[in-house]
Formats: structure tokens, C-alpha cells, sequence
DNA sequence: AATTAAATTTAGACAAAACTAAAAATATGT
DNA sequence: ACATATTTTTAGTTTTGTCTAAATTTAATT
């Protein structure tokens, strides 16, 4: 596979929300930033490669093949995601234009000596799951805070309320962006919530679980 | 700079001994595994870039500027093999392959955090030394360890000897070539040697000194 | 020094992956 | 259902890095 052929297998993965739905030509041109036309030579090629099934005018979607080989470098952004943020010092948002050259390096002793020495995490520095060697991964939804069960670990993705009042409270708190978060119970008179997040424990009110977004894997 | 473009200086900076020698379109087209044509309009675009000085029948050499890409990339390529070395349990003669493609990962800050990780080395795993960010470093020469002063400290780079009994001798006694060695003193008396071999102590004779060679940085 | 051999360059072509412009198919609105 | 708009494909180019075959320059041999 080259490099290229690497990149349209994962937008078509990705396009196709993991469920490997049809995808538009236009829907991938967008996403691979060229021309409609680009694309039709390409998933035709990609056709006869056995890696995806198009049908002119309705789009593509992975083959078994294919889908294998999204997932294999799903694997490896995800580790060498973790590995930047953990052993390197980058933060969560700095990582994704690395990961996205080192998806594409070649060997198979590399990942799985990287996955051993990151002790094998379950999710990226976003809280995105990491497919196992065999492709296997629980799939991760994004959910308000208040929503959660106890007991859930997750990363903080997002926010609802994104006014300047609640920026600063979150701040001042030292609550960010990539945090991880655990329930670790709730108050069922208010609904405040007990957490720990990236290692410190704190109390939140419901108002704040409310506008918080958490992507768990379940 | 693209891939290939990248590859090219650095194969006229080796085969330019460092010392940036006039490289000949045979040599590089032999080093490169391309035709010698091919050579040709690559050097040419190389010296409208500004990082190869060409002169038509007569060779190819770098430019100031093509030097510092060269030994950028050099220093990103032995910084990852001391990665794969220390880190990812790769031997010695592993790791070459994989450095090849990582060496092209473009990220400052990644190799400057790699090098953090690694303790700043000054070698890798072959006992070739690594460059400094501003390109500075000490050349590495090949000599028996009989002949280096007391106090060097270098890797095994090869036997003069390699007879079946010698090698027995040296698998028998794990000395292996990659293995780092200090010379820690020398017997005025028979010439053997005190040395340091991965961190384990052990005595040799005149014998085996005068056919191992070490390689130091000096 | 002339002739042959080797190295190098030129000229023209090709494959990959992109592009533009025009044609064809599908979707949409009234 | 028809006309229009949108999406997708075709056809023909471009660029990058390679190739082959032929021409040219440099080197070597006698």
C-alpha cells in the first residue's frame, strides 16, 4: 500500500463512521482536501486492488481486506498518539500531525514493542479506543457528564455551554481539554458529582456536569 | 524537501566520506539502486535547489546548506536507533530498516524530545556518533582494541580474525558485535586488557585484543 | 595519438497521483 | 414530470521520479 492509497482507505473508515457505510465522492474529496475527479481514479484503483467496493455513481465502502488495513493504522496513529503525549511531552492537541506521518512507518516489531512499552493502553491521548492486533475495540460515544454511570472513565472532549463565564470557571479549576475523568460517585440530593480528574479528586455541581462532555468507551 | 530528494543527499554525504568529496553519477546511481539517468536529473534539481553543487561529467557535492540536511537527518536517524535500541528491544542489526523510514518523520520538537528521553546520547547502537541540532559531532574511526589508549569506550564493530575458533571463542565468552567496551586498563606485563563489556567486567588477552576492532568517537 | 571502453548525459516515454474542463448521471423543486 | 441544480465521471494535462535507448564526453589501452 502506499502512502497515499493509506490515506483514502482511513478517510473512507472514518467517512464511513466505522459501520462501513457508502461514501460520497464529493463527501471524500472534501475530506482529502482534492479534486472529485482525483478520488474516482482512486477508489477505482483501490476497486481493483480488492481493498474497497465501488460502484460508479454510489460511492465505496471497505472490503473485509480493507477494513483490516484501516484499522492497522487506526492502531498505530492511536499508539504513537500515546506515545507522544506520555513519553515526549507533547499535549493532546499537538499530536495529530506527527501521528499522522508515523502511522505510515513499516514494522510490525515496532508496534507491538511500542504498544508493550506504553503497557498497552486502551485509549489515545482523546479517549479514542485502540484497536487490538486483531482489529478489536470498543467503540467510544461522547456524552454529558451527568449522564454517565459511576464508575466511568473517559477524557474530556468538549464543552456545551462555551460562554466566557464557564471558560474561566474551568480554568480557575484546572479542568481542560484531554483531561481524563473518573465518576466516582454522585450525590443523589443535587446531583454533584464526586471526580478524579488526572489524578486529583474534586467535587463538581450538577450545573457544570451538565456542560461538560466526556468520551467514555463502552 | 520530499522523500526522495531526502535520500539523495544523504547518499551524497556518505558517499562524500563526510568530508564532502565530489561524488560520481555511478557511484550514487549504484548506492541508490536507480540508472544513472535518473541520477542526472536528480542531481541537477537538487542544484537548482540550492542544496548540491553539479557539474555536468564532472560530479555532485553539497551545498552548506545541503550538509545541514544531511546531518539533520543523520541525527534524526541515529537518535531513532538508539530509540529502537534501548527502548523497543531491537538488536543492533534490526534496526537500520525501520530508522530508514523515520528518519523522514518531520517534527522538531519530536526529535528534540527524543533525544531528551534518551539521555542525549552520543552514539548509536553501531558506535557511529550522533550530531549534534547544530550538526557538530566527533568522527568516529575504526582501530583494534589493542591499539586505543586507556579510558576509550566504543562499540565491537568487527574481527580481523574470523577463523571458527575465534568466533567459538567470542560466543563462548559473549562478546558480540554491537556490545559497548571501555578499555578500563592495560597489563604493561602481556598486554591484556581490563575491560567494561555491557557492564560486565572481564579480563582478555594481547591475542583477542589484536583482532577485535572498536570503533570511538575521537 | 588513435581507438576502444566506460561513464555520463540527452531525449523521449511511463506510472502515480494530482489537476481542469466538459460530459453524463442523479437529485431536487415546483 | 420537467427543468434546473448538483454530483460524479471522462478525457486530456501536469509533475515527480523513474526508465530505456541513443548520443556524447571522458578515461584507458596499446
Amino acid at each position: 500500500m502506499t502512502l497515499s492509497e493509506e490515506d483514502y482507505i482511513k478517510a473512507i473508515y472514518h467517512l464511513g463512521k466505522g459501520e462501513n457505510r457508502m461514501v460520497s465522492t464529493n463527501a471524500l474529496s472534501e475530506s482529502m482536501e482534492t479534486k472529485p475527479s482525483s478520488v474516482t481514479d482512486m477508489v477505482r484503483k483501490l476497486s481493483e486492488k480488492g481493498v474497497a467496493h465501488y460502484k460508479k455513481y454510489k460511492g465505496v465502502c471497505l472490503t473485509e481486506n480493507g477494513q483490516k488495513i484501516a484499522l492497522a493504522l487506526i492502531r498505530k496513529h492511536r499508539l504513537w498518539e500515546v506515545f507522544l503525549v506520555d513519553s515526549l511531552n507533547f499535549s493532546w492537541d499537538e499530536v495529530h500531525e506527527v501521528a499522522e506521518q508515523l502511522e505510515h512507518i513499516k514494522s510490525e516489531k515496532l508496534i507491538d514493542e511500542l504498544d508493550k512499552l506504553l503497557g498497552y493502553p486502551q485509549v489515545d491521548p482523546h479517549g479514542d479506543p485502540i484497536p487490538s492486533k486483531k482489529g478489536e475495540f470498543k467503540k467510544a460515544i461522547k456524552k454529558l457528564l451527568n449522564e454517565v454511570p459511576v464508575g466511568s472513565r473517559g477524557i474530556c472532549v468538549g464543552v456545551k455551554d462555551s460562554s466566557g463565564p464557564f471558560l474561566k470557571f474551568l480554568d480557575k479549576n484546572k479542568i481542560a481539554l484531554g483531561d481524563a475523568i473518573t465518576v466516582l460517585d454522585k450525590e443523589e440530593f443535587d446531583g454533584s458529582l464526586h471526580i478524579k480528574i488526572k489524578d486529583r479528586k474534586m467535587q463538581i455541581s450538577d450545573q457544570i456536569a451538565t456542560n461538560l462532555y466526556l468520551k467514555i468507551t463502552e
